[in-house]
DNA sequence: GACCAGGCACATC
DNA sequence: GATGTGCATGGT
């Protein structure tokens, strides 16, 4: 039985390999990462982009431009991408926090110490460790692990973890077994939800998994 | 017409 | 501390 960093990076390997890179995430600007991350939560990713393109076409994907929307007319705006009402709110909420903090600079804010800025933002109502991670990771560039719904049934698929583990147990699984590149926690991530969008579902066994063989 | 999708906050036990 | 529930749209 190999140990968990060789495992780690096998699997890495293996789906680099099977599906090459993923080009996450599929974004403009940073500030467009962030909006994403918050109403991409619990929802597919095609009703997502919907809720961007009225919010491109509307020209209010900056800070100040949200900043300055009724929160009425960004809930309709964003209407496609499900919970519209709560996800309006919580865009408000990081974009006070913007302002408040860091002047409505999103480079001031990445400035931030990685650890302090992800207790900030774990603090505003409406973003949870997937969000401020994925903030983190995708929009700043930190070495930060992602973890997600997949991310969890691809590791359980694969008899990598037993039981429920929660979200710090899961990260930590990765970020103490490999090396703490941006690039790399990028490419993986995406590269297991990737793998469990088309595998790790069926059971007992998915025909022709990337990873088939690793156990 | 179920069931699901790149969660989170809050209530209740 | 674990478990349950509301939030809501659009695709399969």
């Amino acid at each position: 039985m190999p140990n968990l960093k060789e495992s780690l990076e096998e699997i890495y390997n293996k789906l680099f390999k099977a599906f090459g890179p993923q080009n996450w995430w599929p974004a403009e600007t940073t500030f467009e990462v962030i909006v994403g991350a918050i109403l991409t939560q619990n929802t597919a990713w095609v009703n997502v982009e919907k809720a961007i393109n009225h919010l491109k076409k509307e020209k209010v994907l900056t800070p100040l431009a949200l900043k300055k929307v009724p929160l009425k007319r960004l809930a309709l705006l964003i209407k496609p991408s499900g919970y519209y009402n709560q996800k309006a709110k919580k865009l408000k909420n990081f974009i006070d926090f913007l302002y408040k903090e860091y002047q409505g600079s999103l480079s001031k804010m990445f400035r931030e110490e990685t650890f302090t800025l992800r207790k900030k933002l774990l603090k505003i109502k409406g973003i949870g460790p997937e969000t401020a991670d994925s903030i983190l990771l995708y929009a700043g560039n930190k070495p930060i692990f992602v973890i997600d719904a997949y991310t969890r049934r691809v590791l359980l698929h694969h008899h990598l973890i037993e039981g429920k583990l929660d979200y710090s147990s899961l990260q930590k699984i990765f970020m103490q077994n490999l090396e703490h590149h941006p690039q790399l926690f990028n490419e993986y991530h995406a590269l297991l939800v990737r793998l469990g969008k088309e595998f790790c579902r069926a059971t007992p066994k998915c025909k022709d998994c990337p990873l088939e063989g690793l156990n």
